[in-house]
DNA sequence: ACAATGAATAAGCGACGACTTATATATAGT
DNA sequence: ACTATATATAAGTCGTCGCTTATTCATTGT
């Protein structure tokens, strides 16, 4: 019962607004925790557990230079939820495509001088 | 700086594991509260709750009739979440076959007796 | 009008999560 | 060895969130 997926650590590493934009600001570049504390109004500490989690969730890396932690993006790390979203493409490029040829067809009607 | 953004709401909805079970669950067709309550193991109101947060979210859509309340994917309700994915899918595309060129790379060099 | 069924809301509780400050660890330079 | 800088960890606080039970609202049928 406990099938803690892959897709669960990257929503939830996401869904924290703080954290996705110190992730959106990294996929600008690689940044170190110093460059991320001046560019975010939150203390180093919240920057560290933030990119720890980001970590943790696969989204990206650590690189070790002198007294510098540089993070960056991997880019595999989007993969799980790229799957998930895949795995309805299906349905969603259905229904969209229905809907529109419904959206389509109530025009056609009302040119029509339909209901 | 309150930019509370669409993604926001979709990220947070989808991040809690009982809450994205219920909406892959509505994927494979309508259902009623009734339904989704027989079907998980958790009360009804925590059913509506859940149906609440995804409605809001845009994810789902609510059709009454009689007594029962039919909830079904609202298929636009995810364009959001792709938006965002695909901001950044020239990064990760590109970043991608880097990647796999620099393993081919490695690996060919492994095969010549390279480091 | 009444009882029964289905769903939403109210209120409260316990756990978790996003911060903070304080402290520890690591590296660099003198 | 000492100091300064960069990052990580510890500990605690406060708000939010997911769940529960109890209740209300809505609809149907007798």
């Amino acid at each position: 019962m406990g099938t803690a997926v892959a897709e669960d650590r990257i929503f939830q590493a996401l869904a924290d607004p703080s954290r996705r934009r110190i992730f959106e600001s990294l996929t600008r570049g690689e940044a170190a925790v110093k460059d991320l504390t001046a560019r975010f109004d939150i203390s180093q500490p919240a920057i560290s557990q933030h990119l720890g989690h980001l970590k943790s969730a696969g989204l990206v890396n650590r690189r070790r230079d002198g007294r510098n932690v540089y993070y960056r993006v991997e880019p595999r790390g989007m993969k799980p939820l790229i799957d998930w979203i895949a795995h309805y493409r299906a349905f969603w490029t259905e229904r969209l495509d229905r809907l529109e040829r419904l959206l389509k067809t109530i025009g056609e009607q009302r040119l029509r001088g339909g209901t």
